[in-house]
RNA sequence: GUGGUUGUAGCUCAGCUGGUUAGAGCGCCUGAUUGUGGUUCAGGAGGUCGCCGGUUCGAACCCGGUCUUCCACCCCA
C-alpha cells in the first residue's frame, strides 16, 4: 500500500451494518409520508447557483459547494477581479453550479417550473443527501441526508396539524420516545420586534434570542445590546424571559406582551389554533411545546417554525425541523403560494438511535444458510437446492471455493449465518442434506423439501 | 470562516527529559484437527510513527506548514 486512500473531511462510508439500520429508518419515515399522502420527488444534486444563492442568508451562501466550470474557465474570468484575488467576485465567473444545499428551495424552484403540470395542494415528500461546506463535528456532515414533506397551495393551519402528527407518527414508529417538537411563529418574533420599536432589527433580535439556552438570560441580552439594540428595547421584552408553564399559560403571557401587535396577536391565533386542535387530537409519544425563542432557518419562514429536540438525554442538536414560508416560490416568480413542510435529519436521528440502542435486531438482512463446498459435483448438487430455497424467498448461498471446512465455517460463523448445509458424497448417494444450526450445533438430515420447511 | 484538539499494526492504545533493530491486547494467517466453526495450545505475518519540510551527530518525540479527527464559536439536520 502506497499512500492510504482517504474520503474528503466531512463525509462517510457506510458499511453493510449501517446501510441496513438507516435503510431501516428511510423505509419508517417513507411508509409515514406515503400514510399521509405526500408523493416522492426527486432533483438534481447540483443546480444553477443562481437558483440557490441568496436563499439562505449571508452565512448559507460561504456553504454552498460551487462546483468549477468546465473547460478553460479561467479565460472567461474577469482580469481585474483575479488581479484583486476578489474571491467572492471571482465565483460568478468561474461557477455556475453549485450542489444543493437543502431541499425545500429546490422544490420551491420545482414547483414553480413545473406549476401548469401539478394539482394544488401538492404534498410532496423527498429524500435525498445534501451538501454543505462547513466545518465538521458531531452529528454534522458535509454530506448528509434530509427527508422532507411539504404542503404548497394551501394556507390552511390544518396543514401544521398534520405535521406535528406526522412528526408523532415517524418517531414513534422509529420507536423514539420522548422527543419534544417545538413549534414558534415568526409572527409572534415580529410582534416583539414591533413592540420594542426594533422591527428594522428583526433578525439580529430573534438570532439573540434563539441562543437563550445556550447563553443564557443575561448572554442573550448582552448580545443584543452589542448588536445595537437599546436598553429599553432590551428592558421591554424582559417578560417573554418569564414565560413558563403549560402551552396555553405561555400563549395567554404572550397576549400581555404583544396587545398592541397585530401581526403578534395574529401569531398567538395561530399557535393556539395548533395547539388546541392537536390536544383534541392526541400525539402518541412527542410533546408538543411553545418555545419563542425558536427562530432558526428564518430566512423564508413567515408563520409557523418547528424544531425537534432528541430525548434529553442525548447530546445532540435538532434532528428535525421546518415551517411555513408565504412567498419561497414568489422569488422563482409565482406569486401567492404559501407552502409549510418539515424535514427529518436522517444522521442524527441515527446517531440517536443507536445511542439509545434502539435498533431492532431484525434491521440486518442477512443470509440464512450457507452450504459448504466440498468439489464440483457437490457444489452442482448444492446449488440445485439453492435455486429452491430462493425460489421460497430465503437467502442461500455456496461457498465460491472448495477450500478447508473450517475456513468455509469461520466465514459462515463471522458473517452470523445462523445455518450451514453440508452435502457431500453421502449426502448425495442418500439425495438428503446435512442441516446444522450454527448457534445450537444440532445437525438434522433432511431432505430438499424439509430443508425448504425448516429454513422458512 | 475563527480558536483549540487529535493522528503510532486491521482495531483499541502504550512508547520516560530526543538515544540502537517501535511495543501490548484484540483481530488476522498457519498448524495441532484432510467432513464440522465458536474454546484451547504452538508458531507466523503485519508499521515510510498522517503527509511535507526544518532543527540535531541522532526525531514517533522539538519547530513550521498541510491534511484529518473531535470540540467551542458562527451557523445548522
Amino acid at each position: 500500500m502506497a499512500q492510504k486512500p482517504s474520503i474528503p473531511k466531512g463525509t462517510r462510508d457506510f458499511s453493510p451494518a449501517e446501510v441496513s439500520k438507516r435503510n431501516f429508518i428511510f423505509e419508517t419515515i417513507r411508509g409515514q409520508f406515503q400514510k399521509f399522502g405526500f408523493q416522492a420527488i426527486e432533483t438534481p444534486s447540483f443546480e444553477n447557483s443562481e437558483t440557490l444563492m441568496g436563499k439562505y442568508g449571508e452565512e448559507g451562501d460561504r456553504l454552498i459547494f460551487k462546483i468549477l466550470n468546465s473547460g478553460d474557465f479561467l479565460k472567461k474570468a474577469d482580469s481585474q477581479a483575479l488581479g484583486q484575488k476578489d474571491s467572492h467576485k471571482i465565483t460568478s465567473y468561474i461557477s455556475e453550479k453549485a450542489l444543493r444545499y437543502d431541499l425545500t428551495v429546490p422544490f420551491a424552484r420545482y414547483v414553480v417550473q413545473h406549476q401548469n403540470e401539478l394539482e394544488f395542494p401538492f404534498k410532496r415528500y423527498q429524500i435525498q443527501p445534501v451538501w454543505r461546506a462547513d466545518r465538521p463535528q458531531k452529528g454534522r456532515f458535509r454530506e448528509f441526508f434530509q427527508c422532507d414533506a411539504d404542503v404548497v397551495g394551501s394556507t390552511s393551519l390544518w396543514q401544521e396539524v398534520e405535521f406535528v402528527q406526522l412528526y408523532d407518527a415517524v418517531f414513534t414508529a422509529l420507536g423514539l420516545k420522548g422527543t419534544t417538537i417545538k413549534i414558534n411563529n415568526r409572527k409572534v418574533l415580529s410582534g416583539f420586534a414591533e413592540v420594542i420599536g426594533e422591527s428594522e432589527r428583526l433578525i439580529d433580535f430573534t438570532v439573540a434570542l434563539d441562543k437563550l439556552d445556550k447563553i443564557g438570560e443575561d448572554g442573550v441580552k448582552k448580545e443584543m445590546q452589542e448588536k445595537g439594540i437599546s436598553s429599553e428595547a432590551i428592558e421591554k421584552i424582559q417578560p417573554i424571559f418569564n414565560l413558563t408553564g403549560s402551552f396555553s399559560d405561555k400563549t395567554e403571557g404572550l397576549k400581555d406582551i404583544l396587545a398592541t401587535s397585530e401581526v403578534g396577536k395574529k401569531g398567538i391565533e395561530e399557535l393556539e389554533f395548533i395547539n388546541s386542535s392537536l390536544e383534541s387530537l392526541g400525539l402518541q409519544t412527542a410533546t408538543l411545546d411553545l418555545d419563542v425563542t425558536l427562530a432558526r432557518g428564518l430566512n423564508y419562514y413567515t408563520g409557523a417554525i418547528f424544531e425537534v429536540a432528541a430525548p434529553k438525554e442525548v447530546k445532540l442538536g435538532s434532528i428535525g425541523g421546518g415551517g411555513r414560508y408565504d412567498d419561497l416560490t414568489g422569488i422563482f416568480g409565482l406569486k401567492d403560494m404559501s407552502g409549510v413542510g418539515i424535514s427529518f435529519g436522517l444522521d442524527r436521528i441515527y446517531l440517536v438511535l443507536e445511542e439509545l440502542n434502539l435498533f431492532p435486531e431484525t434491521v440486518a438482512q442477512n443470509t440464512k444458510v450457507l452450504f459448504i463446498n466440498f468439489g464440483e459435483k457437490e457444489a452442482l448438487y448444492g446449488l440445485k437446492a439453492i435455486k429452491k430455497l430462493r425460489t421460497s424467498g430465503i437467502t442461500a448461498e455456496l461457498y465460491p471455493e472448495d477450500a478447508k471446512m473450517k475456513k468455509q465455517m469461520n466465514y459462515a460463523n463471522r458473517r452470523e449465518i445462523p445455518f450451514v448445509v453440508l452435502a457431500g458424497a453421502e449426502e448425495m448417494e442418500q439425495e438428503k442434506f446435512t442441516l446444522k444450526n450454527m448457534k445450537s450445533g444440532e445437525q438434522f438430515s433432511v431432505s430438499v423439501y424439509e430443508l425448504v420447511e425448516k429454513l422458512k
